[in-house]
DNA sequence: GTATGTGCAAATCATTTGCATTCTC
DNA sequence: GAGAATGCAAATGATTTGCACATAC
């Protein structure tokens, strides 16, 4: 089976609620399909800028919420004043390590979240729609540098 | 064995750190820890005035670094705009279930967090300090009125 | 043609900071 | 008495919004 592009999955988004297709949200999730990782508002503009594209922020600002809302995009927290973002379509699951001394951040697997999505929905009556794990540590230089 | 007060805890990393202790701070730490579940920085500088404290927002927004830092309090992210903040000395550790429509928080536990954190410890080398898992979804009210 | 989307600049709002004063140690 | 902490008001900085113009349907 082939998997959906994330410019079709976003066209069908778009389509099925009445919403238009503009250049300017396409290139701003090219862009943000292009990048490896994570980013911000600040970095995806410049980024933009650069290839010669005249989005505004106003725009992505506008945008981003559209993305997560189909599932292209979610928000990361690193707890240090603003958003970030990463796109998730066709990635699997993941989690971030954050190092509190240099800011690294490792991602990995989430054993087991299915099944506690699994369990809340049952034990609570939810219908769950997403979760985030954040973990935070210092890492092996960092913990020596101490 | 008798569990130190959250006061001797702060009073404790006050003197450890050479830093003042001040009725202000106290006053603030006493209100954290008369509220139930989950309040943020509005909430918070209102019941103090409430009670008659004339504690500034500014020192609030300057007193909850220490209490996080010593390990009382920790922040909860609601994606709403600003931080919220939650007691957590004497808890179990917990995470939150919120309803994406009404908003309701519910508090569960977290089955094989230990485990985790001691599995990234020893595959990344990190010293784990902390983490936070949400999940959200839509409560069953909720479900219905859609 | 109409309603939506865009860029720009101004507004918002939570949080932070400068400073004069007050308080701990 | 020196250095910290406080309250106030002003500054900051990310995000949001009003508006006039442009564009998709």
């Amino acid at each position: 089976m082939v998997m959906k592009s994330e410019i079709q999955v976003f066209r069908e988004y778009i389509r099925g609620r009445r919403l238009r297709r503009t250049p300017e949200r396409e290139q701003i999730l090219q862009e943000i399909f292009e990048i490896h990782g994570h980013f911000d508002v600040d970095e995806l503009h410049l980024k933009l800028r650069d290839k010669g594209s005249k989005v505004s922020k106003a725009s992505i600002y506008r945008a981003l919420p559209l993305f997560m809302d189909c599932g292209l995009v979610r928000e990361v927290d690193f707890s240090d004043g603003h958003w970030h973002y990463e796109h998730i379509y066709g990635h699997a699951r993941h989690s971030h390590l954050r190092c509190l001394g240099c800011g690294e951040v490792l991602e990995f697997e989430e054993p087991g979240m299915g099944r506690l999505e699994a369990h809340l929905a049952r034990e609570y009556g939810y219908r769950i729609k997403g979760h985030q794990l954040q973990v935070q540590g210092l890492c092996a230089t960092c913990q020596e540098a101490e």
